[in-house]
DNA sequence: CGACTTTTGCTGGACACTCGACAGAAGTGG
DNA sequence: CCACTTCTGTCGAGTGTCCAGCAAAAGTCG
């Protein structure tokens, strides 16, 4: 017996009557009830009221997004964010605070099992309805175990058991995966769940892609892919990057350059993160500084199109918040520079999630498993391999 | 029943025992019997001899690359390659020919036609041995439709259907892909079946990338993915290309533009095409000519690596065999410019395939599909959707 | 309030899959 | 040449899954 069948036709959310789910399966009705029974027992399905149509009424079956709840953390250099969401990946609950990510996988983690453990008191659930955890760290992750790898900014995290140490405070699967990853994912289901070919662009102290492929997120053979950050654009070729090299986009397009060259300009900008405000306010210098910012971002998005040929890209972090400057800048030279094919159907857009991309594609990742066909079966107890008779 | 279970374990091309198959499965040896016999029924798999260990000998069982044949067809801009591969995706025959793709669909597909017909009969093979087609188009195809889209380089061939034409001379699957894709998939199954992360650059009249990431294929939302050759590259900003844009990687390092360059230095070029027999003869002009075009190169590369993170790239087409100076001057580039965590497990190779990753790849493309999960039941009278029992 | 309509829950029967066992086949070793 | 070992093919039984049909339920409409 496969629930799963049945499930993944009601999990886009629209009830349907059993009669119905029969016709779109070519299963007999008695079939989709024992299945729907399934479900029903694990609260993944409910009713959902029905109308007459001059009989009995029929019951209409729904997804219950609600029969469970995700966590969903963003982990990033200098904060961290939590969020509690149903399985339809709305937000329920959500904090964030910030936390300095070096200061170690013990004290981060242990911040995240005291506020996971707080925001599901908040609503009232149990630990035992929670069904997996999503986590996004800022650096190479190794999804298939959950490590971080090699990580740049991340002291003391290099290979570190993620998922081993909050699975001792939470018995769920952990799905672990880089930040940008997560935003690109986040982005994607709170508003283009039908886009398979998308790619996230963070834009802060640092600058990173989540590409989204062909509907799967591509993650490397280190999990490094996406690193836009240390391309080469010729006009920082002059310029070092912390990494050492020259000419990486980051040194001339990220929030620190961006800052630097307002104040260069003569503008005071009292603290890096204040260019948003200024721009804004409608600063002239602050404004040209964050479209040149967009132009030069532009370059190597005009080779990620041509590369990838996604059908959108989505730009968030720090400084999409400053307005379209930046937006106009990118498109400027992607539209001039990118081959017509690949760009006929683009579109070029700041993020809609903003600062909850983060823990919003931590909780997509977490729901994914959950909702998995194998998972759905497991959950209504259906053993998962090529099961034979018991004995 | 699903035979493709058993069939998946002995696709490796490892024989193996009831026994040891019943071992592996969990299932029963009858079940494995029941099992093999639709396989063999099929020709799938055969009896491959055993050796006794005291008892009775264990007849060792394996998968039967010669059961069926595909045909795999690599047409280029101005030549046409067919071969005859065995489910293994060795070649048993192949023919090439010179061949303008801008004849059109009719006339080429026709000597398509022709040459799978003459290339089955010289290997003995009746036309209903044939399994599948691959076929590899110079331009963005749409996969699921097999058809060419907006094509720059075939008119004639606009969303001509390709699978419904020579599905009327072979009622057989017909897998249709970008060339330069295909290629890809030739290098990937000829020698590095294990890597999930491989780019494929093709270096001829073009430029292009196959890109495999994630064991997959990616093609992007218009089938254009992988279009390198006209990312910008600063060396080449006031050199306008056959796009009409300035910049094009393709018009500083691909075959013509390394011709002229050699040209322009005073060394009689006759044909673009003679730059390799220049750098083959030790020309020292040819042969920095290359390197300089490696090194554009490798400014591309640098980004698609930061970006993809391959494990392996493996250099095609005509500007390939011109030795190790185009592949130094790439590695010297990209070593360089990308960053350490990405290169540091990266292998940089010139084809091993060579001229024949086309074919290779259009028939790894078929077998794939004939040897798909789905297929191998299908293949055995079993029904596949979520079958119930019959009337 | 009763006839009609539409849907549901239940039950028995059919089917296919899988398992375990057994007898026979095909070798080895003394 | 015989005893022993090891593997194969076949058969009956058990199990789970699915289907079709029927009576009951829960509405609407006159």
């Amino acid at each position: 017996m496969r629930p799963s069948d049945v499930f993944d036709i009601l999990r886009d959310g629209q009830p349907r009557t059993r009669a119905q789910l029969a016709e779109i399966t070519g299963l007999a009705r008695s079939t989709i009830t024992a299945r729907l029974d399934a479900l029903m027992r694990v609260g993944l399905v409910v009713p959902f009221g029905g109308v007459s149509t001059g009989g009995r009424p029929p019951s209409l079956l729904a997804f219950n997004p609600g029969a469970r709840v995700v966590a969903g953390v963003d982990l990033g250099a200098s904060h961290a964010r939590a969020a509690i969401a149903d399985l339809d990946g709305r937000i329920l609950v959500e904090r964030g605070t910030q936390l300095d990510i070096a200061l170690g996988p013990e004290r981060v983690l242990g911040w995240v099992e005291e506020v996971v453990r707080e925001l599901l008191a908040e609503q009232g659930r149990d630990v035992s309805e929670l069904a997996a955890i999503g986590i996004g760290l800022p650096g190479p992750v190794e999804h298939s175990t959950g490590r971080a790898i090699n990580p740049p900014i991340m002291p003391g995290w290099d290979r570190y058991d993620v998922p081993g140490h909050v699975q001792q405070a939470f018995a769920v699967p952990v799905l672990v995966d880089n930040d940008v990853n997560i935003m690109a994912l986040g982005e994607q289901h709170s508003q283009l769940r039908d886009v398979a070919d998308l790619v996230f662009i963070k834009v802060g102290t640092g600058i990173g892609a989540g590409i989204i492929s062909g509907g799967a997120l591509q993650r490397g053979a280190q999990g490094t892919a996406g690193d836009l950050g240390h391309v080469f654009v010729a006009r920082g070729a002059d310029v070092t990057c912390r990494c050492g090299n020259r000419g990486c986009l980051e040194a001339i397009a990220a929030v620190p350059a961006v800052a630097a060259a307002i104040r260069a300009a003569g503008v005071d900008v009292p603290a890096d993160q204040d260019v948003v405000a200024l721009v804004r306010g409608g600063d002239r210098v602050a404004m040209t500084a964050v479209r040149q910012a967009g132009r030069d971002l532009g370059e190597v998005l005009a080779a990620l199109v041509n590369l990838v040929n996604p059908s959108v890209i989505v730009i968030g972090g720090a400084l999409a918040a400053a307005g379209e400057g930046l937006l106009a800048g990118i498109r400027e030279v992607v539209y001039q520079r990118s081959l017509p094919l690949a760009t006929e159907h683009l579109h070029i857009t700041t993020s809609r999630a903003g600062e909850r991309a983060g823990v919003l594609g931590a909780a997509a990742l977490a729901i994914g498993h959950v909702l998995a066909p194998e998972s759905i079966d497991r959950a209504c107890g259906v053993p998962p391999p090529t099961a034979g008779a018991l004995i």
